[in-house]
DNA sequence: GGCGGCTTTATTGTATCCAGTATCCCGTAT
DNA sequence: ATACGGGATACTGGATACAATAAAGCCGCC
């Protein structure tokens, strides 16, 4: 599946090749994803080339890239000649997800942590406190626990953990946010997350593994909870 | 990204909606992935859409589209409007990806032996039967390999889970298949795939877990011994 | 001889056109 | 009534033509 992740405030770390102002296809394909997550394209509704292409007021060319792209993410599922449908996302398949972090993100923290230099660790810690700071901001808290995990992704070197961690967590934003609607939740996560830079420090791989596995799990939990999801 | 497994011999069970003889874009797609597996194409070859489509005898069109999901799959990188390149792979992204494998596989064992009924737990026996007859012919054991864990990973009911691993195994498929080049280790693929299914009856996630680490890692390991990779 | 700006060129981005194909609907015959 | 067949219809698949763009080359100027 491809996207890079949607990203937070990160007016950008120097590095990263600057992002242009994206051709149409990539804003067709971010509009659809995001039309998807936010319920706007229920599961089950077609999605015509043709249709899509109109109301955009662009050809069928870019619109059948980003479509192409979709159901490859998955998101989309083609349906012979007849156009292509959201696909569901059941209840068991988020579970899944919150799953497959778990077991990539305890991977991706326990490689930072053999990688990262002490000033590395001085930086996550700022963002560490930042967190602290905005607790009470649903938001902002997010933008920052997205930075963070972002942040980590940098140093495990690996393009591949980074882009399917960053997909899936793009594709449960929704829940994610929905987690930190509660004050007792942010407070908790800010928590975890000192947790997992303290784990990091100690390059204990044990540690880590049950530092990050909580985080993820209570925030399963925590979206599970709730039965208003979807 | 993109692809069905490749699917070894499997000729079809009667439900699967049977596959058509396949669009332009999915054989340039799957033709495209080859020669870069081969090695065909090198990493940092330029690989240019109006080239191609004039080798192949197709359209730009189809072209595109197989390069856009070549690049959602991390295989190609875009380059500004001067072409796309082959993505090198470095050796330490490679054991990355064995290690996400780990995690992953791990995962979808869980699930699926929480899902098996005793048939099922049968139909992966005999597989495993067929594995040991055919212990002299790598060829044939990675199809079987391969049709092991596709079977695992369809009891382990996750789309997302399918998809992940199913790339990740396509991707890895020109080391996995090296790793099955000597005698000793096709006895040891098929002892492990074994442990496997013993540690499934058991139903113990700690088992589970350590039996599929130790056949991801070894077979990791027996890669990486070798230096003539790539 | 080096340097800035124009031109050229290679390559992608977008639009549009035609062809193929599955689905649906309806008329007809059994 | 029901099953069959023949369009009409609504899409997607692929080809082609045209526009945009960024890198590289080139020329004149200093």
């Amino acid at each position: 599946m491809g996207s890079q992740t949607p990203s937070a405030d990160k007016a950008g770390g120097l590095h990263e090749p600057l992002e242009r102002p994206s051709s149409l296809r990539e804003q067709i394909y971010q509009r659809l994803r995001s039309a998807i997550f936010s319920g706007e394209l229920a599961p089950g509704s077609p999605v015509i080339e043709v249709d899509v292409a109109a109301n955009l007021g662009v050809s069928r060319t870019p619109v059948r890239e980003a479509l192409r792209r979709l159901e490859s993410d998955g998101m989309l599922e083609p349906r012979g000649m007849r156009g292509t449908v959201v696909c569901e996302l059941e209840r068991e398949e988020v579970n899944c997800m919150f799953d497959i972090r778990e077991s990539l993100e305890t991977l991706a923290v326990q490689r930072a942590a053999q990688r990262m230099s002490k000033r590395d660790f001085a930086e996550l810690t700022r963002l560490l406190e930042r967190m602290k700071k905005h607790v009470d901001d649903p938001t902002e808290l997010e933008a920052l626990d997205t930075l963070f995990h972002e942040r980590i992704l940098a140093h495990a070197e690996s393009k591949r953990l980074k882009k399917m961690l960053g997909d899936l967590r793009a594709d449960i934003l929704h829940w994610r946010f929905i987690a930190l609607s509660t004050t007792e939740r942010r407070h908790e996560v800010v928590e975890e997350h000192g947790a997992i830079v303290a784990a990091m420090r100690s390059g204990d791989d044990a540690a880590i593994l049950r530092a990050t596995s909580r985080h993820i799990q209570k925030t399963k939990a925590s979206v599970e909870h709730r039965g208003d999801i979807v």
